[in-house]
DNA sequence: CGGTATCCTTAGGGATACTG
DNA sequence: CAGTATCCCTAAGGATACCG
């Protein structure tokens, strides 16, 4: 992802917020920072996605080196997920933000 | 802008994300939390933007009641935009995300 | 299982001109 | 000044089938 000379000038969040809006990685970084997943485990845990854009989403995230992949090998192939030292400091923000949802938009509620 | 079950079950931090992402959005909450703007001191502070989106980015603003809209009688018009309180209690978060970007993203400087 | 390859659709954004 | 009205276009996302 390009930065325009405004976008770093005005608002480093900006930069930030690019890095993780995308239909699907919030959802994504959501259940990563519950641990490790493998490709088909964080799949059946985000229906609606088509494989190739789940895919798209993972490999973004991974370019912005907030999401690290491991591949184990052997046969099935095993291929885990997750959350990178940048991607975990991200949680707690986002936990803010959930907190800032939960008290300011309406219908939004907490699922234990 | 409707949520899905599995937004709201899975990642309220979504909701909350959505309402903020937007080419312009996060901009313009930049500005506006420095104080209030009228329509045209906004559009000269971010150039680049066409009259008609900023105007969207703006209604969209207002409709997740982030930023409140003001028409002071007189001519020429005047119209000024401010941050709600809601608006207002995301700006430390913003703040935060900022604080992470420049300490995580490559590129990202900090212009006091 | 994890991943490509194809093809298709649409919403978001951009340019420009016009109006009260 | 603030705001519509048109028209246009591309990137993001979706469906589906196939591969090692």
């Amino acid at each position: 992802m390009r930065h325009t000379y405004h976008d770093i000038e005005c608002c480093a969040a900006k930069v930030a917020l690019d890095q993780i809006s995308g239909k699907w990685k919030p959802i994504i970084i959501f259940h990563l920072s519950a641990g490790p997943r493998r490709f088909s485990e964080l799949w059946r845990e985000i229906p609606r996605v088509s494989k190739k854009v789940m895919l798209e989403q993972l490999r973004q995230l991974e370019a912005a080196t907030l999401v690290e992949r491991t591949v184990h090998n052997g046969f099935p192939p095993e291929v885990t997920y997750h959350l990178s030292g940048k991607g975990q400091q991200l949680a707690p923000i986002l936990q803010q933000l959930e907190q800032w949802a939960l008290t300011h938009i309406e219908g939004v509620v907490q699922i234990s």
